[in-house]
RNA sequence: GCCGAAGUGGCGGAAUGGUAGACGCGAGAGACUUAAAAUCUCUUUCUCGCAAGGGAGUGUGGGUUCGAGUCCCUCCUUCGGCACCA
């Protein structure tokens, strides 16, 4: 009599079971040498008070998946565990109902903890961090202070993305569309003195890097874009009232340099080269006026300008050095201070930002290149007539209401007429302004350093102190610990001035640590006047590093060490969510490469295969959110059909990496498949006419799991039990044997965990000596010729067309001249040829037959 | 606008250039049942046909090939990212 499948008993007892075993603990291992390393990670979450949701579930039953199968195969994995618990939610929770972030993270944290066992995943906790923990932001802060000491970290006053909602400095990252990531407030510009990180100092090798990894082209593509990478010329014009003036300008396209009618400044820059004395007195005042204005604008403002340009005429020329000809200078904020040299040749045109401009303003309008040949025609869709296109495109042109295109023939370009603009004219006419002395290469970045102040409670404190003059002096004496005695009010300034305790620490460390400084500036030598850094740091910093961390998670005496870190890194497979493509992985980049060139590392990149699971989307193909009502729980689902199922459906939904929407009644027919599979090894027959699908099915799930394809390895698996069930009713009595009974069970282990360890050991032969879980067992191997199937169907194609098929038996699919002969002799195939010429057969053995006739 | 990814049945999806639609869901028919649920069996891309057997078919239009969902070109749509970046 078959028992009934019990999930919730079943899950409840092996996930006991393993816990007392302690089955995955690497640290066990803490002496040994590994052998055949395997390190899985996925981005550590943000413990949030919701719990875990099913977008947790699937990437983290992914990476369990592989940690189960490649212990099976033998290797060392190593699969930790942990928290990215410092943030703005826990506080900005406590600022409603002064609850303390530790609490509620606490609560966080272990509803989590308790959830992800739930659902199995193998970790190994006894490497479990969290970044608010001080025995693990003490080393945040060390690496801050290796930073600082290698003038990686300094300080800046600059204008600063401020969100008045939150309170608080974001980093250019954090802004989107002029707004905050986080609260969606509008971003406002602030002058602060802030920390920042010299990201930018590896700029070029955060590019050169991305060779070294096999993570998806898209990332590494999104990545290059957030650097920026961009090759121009600097082409100096000479302000012809002064000539000892140079106002460089930065571009791409010099080819059009020729056409350029105007010269514009930013503001900023127009400030900055203190050109204003310059202005004669006609238009001084729209000057100033225009300067006022632009500085006022807020975002909103500006965003509006996008289409209406805006500017003002400073009455200023400068020379074209390529013709000299003297063109006027304007001052206009849609040129950007930050981007090349905060100075542009307004080509009209051949720009579209030019022509708006210049249409505006009543400039000329300079043609300098003639489109031409395949790059005109690739403006001409097919569906259109390209002809009528062609001439269609010509008058708007004409009548002013568009730009040309600039690929084609250079004209009006002196010598350089003629040439191709893309092409030689392009080169010849760089080498030619470099060698006249006015032109030089200059590589431009969108890359910033980072800012890494955040005027917020929950974070790492920087270890920072402030002599009475104001002069940073790092703390050594770490952690540097985050006082507990504040008000969690936001009044503007950080939270962490409100404590009482923080202040008296730091007149407390001044006195201790500073003393002869003291005594030579003749200060109080209490610390009076020494006041600690108030801002804490951005939790991307906390989470640049914690895949180190997790390889020695208890070191007292180092961040980790080396024999450790030797051991286990650089991670092997890293999966993580698209949103942390850019910042992330560019900061925890950065990290790597610093701490190696401090000693301390020996690899270069510290990912080196990445993949980003898909989003689950609600069963309505909308991304699930509590007010669209279309969340689904995974606990109720765990209730009803158990953790397995639960894993199962979200591994079988579809490809990892692609979006997938949930189907409430496919989970169902999951918990139908684990069911009939309880049943049938319940039954413990496994008829002997199943042996050749039951190698085929090790192969395929074999091989799919290294390469995430977890959807058709469990399809391959319901075919399998399809089969088996199939074969009870029809078979004789000859059965297989417990081998190969277990070789299946051992397939379903990485994916339905619990019940794979259930099966196990109510088919344990007690003759053999087996391990003492499924997991601790040996990966099933295929026979390559127990899979081979006896026969094939081989289909018989006429001039393309399948037409019928005939039976080979596989020792003999070499023997071309046999199959042909054969193949056409059948009735069908006589029918389609009969009265027509052969031109071609062609026999791809063991595939196909393709008779061409005419 | 630029960069990137993706378009396959009613739905999720499968397919080293070689029988398109595996596997699952849903739907239809049947069995069991007083009935329902559950379970089991069969059918299920569209279309013509009683059938045998045809025809069409992987977003569009072309190309390469004996053969294209797959490779090349074109356009369209959707999604993700970037964007007054010169």
């Amino acid at each position: 009599m078959a028992s009934v499948y019990d999930h919730t008993k079943i899950e409840k007892k092996w996930q006991q079971a393993w816990e007392e075993a302690k089955l995955f603990l690497q640290t066990e291992k803490q002496g040994e040498t590994v052998k055949d390393k395997m390190y899985l990670l996925f981005a550590f979450a943000y413990p949030s008070g919701s719990g875990l949701h099913v977008g947790h579930v699937e990437s983290k039953t992914a990476l369990d998946i592989l940690a189960r199968y490649y212990r099976m195969q033998g290797k060392d994995v190593f699969f930790p565990v942990g928290w990215d618990a410092f943030g703005l939610p826990a506080e900005n929770y406590a600022i409603k109902t002064g609850v303390p972030p530790v609490e509620t993270t606490k609560n966080a944290i272990n509803t989590f903890r308790r959830q992800l066992k739930q659902i199995g995943i193998s970790y190994d906790w006894a490497n479990e961090i969290a970044t608010c923990h001080p025995g693990y932001y003490k080393w945040t802060q060390w690496i801050f202070a290796e930073l600082y000491k290698k003038g990686f970290a300094y300080q800046a006053e600059g204008k600063v993305n401020w969100c008045p909602q939150d309170q608080t400095v974001l980093a250019n990252e954090q802004v989107v569309n002029g707004t905050c990531e986080r609260c969606g407030a509008e971003v406002v510009q602030k002058d602060l003195k802030q920390w920042y990180f010299k990201i930018t100092e590896y700029k070029d090798e955060l590019i050169s890097g991305l060779d070294q990894v096999d993570w998806p082209v898209a990332t590494k593509q999104q990545q290059l874009n957030w650097i920026g990478k961009a090759k121009g010329l600097n082409i100096d014009f000479k302000l012809s009232e002064k000539t000892e003036i140079t106002l460089t300008v930065w571009t791409k396209f010099w080819e059009t340099v020729f056409g350029t009618t105007f010269v514009v400044i930013a503001p900023e820059k127009f400030l900055e080269m203190k050109l204003g004395e310059l202005v004669d007195s006609q238009h001084q005042a729209a000057v100033n006026d225009y300067l006022d204005k632009a500085f006022k604008k807020t975002e909103e403002e500006r965003k509006i300008g996008e289409k209406d340009k805006t500017g003002v005429d400073t009455g200023l020329k400068v020379i074209n050095p390529v013709n000299g000809q003297a063109v006027p200078l304007y001052i206009a904020d849609y040129v950007l201070m930050n981007v090349g040299t905060g100075t542009v040749m307004g080509v009209p045109a051949h720009d579209e930002r030019d022509f708006a401009f210049a249409k505006k303003f009543g400039l000329p309008i300079q043609q300098v290149i003639v489109p031409s040949g395949l790059s005109f025609e690739s403006l001409v869709s097919t569906q259109r007539d390209p002809a009528d296109f062609r001439s269609q495109f010509l008058a708007q042109v004409k009548e002013g209401m568009t730009v040309w295109p600039w690929e084609g023939k250079i004209v009006n370009s002196g010598q350089f007429d003629n040439m191709e603009s893309r092409g030689d004219g392009k080169q010849a006419m760089a080498e030619w302004m470099i060698e006249q002395g006015y032109a030089q290469w200059n590589v431009t970045y969108k890359l910033r350093d980072w800012l890494i102040s955040r005027q917020r409670y929950w974070g790492a404190p920087i270890p920072v102190i402030y002599d009475p003059e104001g002069q940073p002096h790092l703390v050594e004496e770490l952690p540097w610990e985050l006082p507990t005695d504040v008000d969690f009010k936001p009044t503007g300034e950080s939270p962490l001035t409100s404590s009482v305790e923080f202040q008296q620490r730091t007149e407390a460390y001044a006195a201790k640590h500073f003393q002869r400084l003291m005594i030579e500036k003749g200060w109080d030598q209490n610390g009076k006047g020494w006041r600690p850094e108030y801002d804490t740091m951005d939790t991307f910093v906390d989470s640049s590093w914690y895949f180190l961390r997790y390889v020695d998670a208890r070191n007292e005496r180092e961040f980790a060490s080396k024999e450790q870190m030797q051991k286990w890194l650089p991670v092997d497979f890293y999966m993580i969510g698209p949103e942390h493509i850019v910042l992330h992985l560019l900061y925890s980049r950065f990290f790597t490469k610093f701490l190696r060139d401090q000693g301390y590392l020996n690899f270069d990149e510290p990912f080196m295969k990445m993949r980003h699971q898909g989003m689950i989307l609600g069963p309505d193909g909308r991304k699930m959110s509590k007010s669209k009502g279309n969340v689904i729980n995974p606990d109720e689902v765990i209730e009803k059909f158990g953790a397995d199922t639960l894993r199962v459906y979200e591994m079988f939904m579809g490809p990892i990496e692609a979006d997938k929407l949930w189907d409430v009644s496919a989970v169902a027919g999951v918990y139908r498949f684990l069911r009939r599979v309880h049943a049938l090894v319940s039954a413990g027959v496994m008829p002997v006419g199943v042996q050749r699908k039951l190698h085929q099915t090790i192969r395929k799930v074999t091989q799919d799991i290294p390469e995430l394809k977890f959807n058709t390895a469990i399809a391959a698996m319901m075919e399998f039990v399809n089969e088996w069930e199939a074969a009870l009713k029809t078979s004789s009595a000859d059965k297989l044997g417990h081998e190969e009974l277990t070789s299946f069970i051992k397939l379903l282990a990485p994916f339905a965990p619990f019940l794979a360890d259930e099966l196990y050991h109510q088919v344990a032969d007690s003759s053999k000596s087996s391990a003492s879980s499924v997991h601790l067992s040996e990966w099933p191997q295929w026979n390559e010729e127990l899979a081979q199937e006896e026969a094939v169907m081989i289909p018989i194609q006429i001039n393309g067309k399948v037409r019928t098929q005939i039976e080979v038996k596989t020792d003999s699919v070499g023997d071309k001249n046999a199959i042909l002969a054969e193949a056409k002799s059948t009735q069908i195939v006589q029918k389609w040829i009969e009265g027509k010429e052969i031109v071609k057969e062609i026999y791809v053995p063991g595939k196909i037959v393709n008779v061409v006739v005419k």
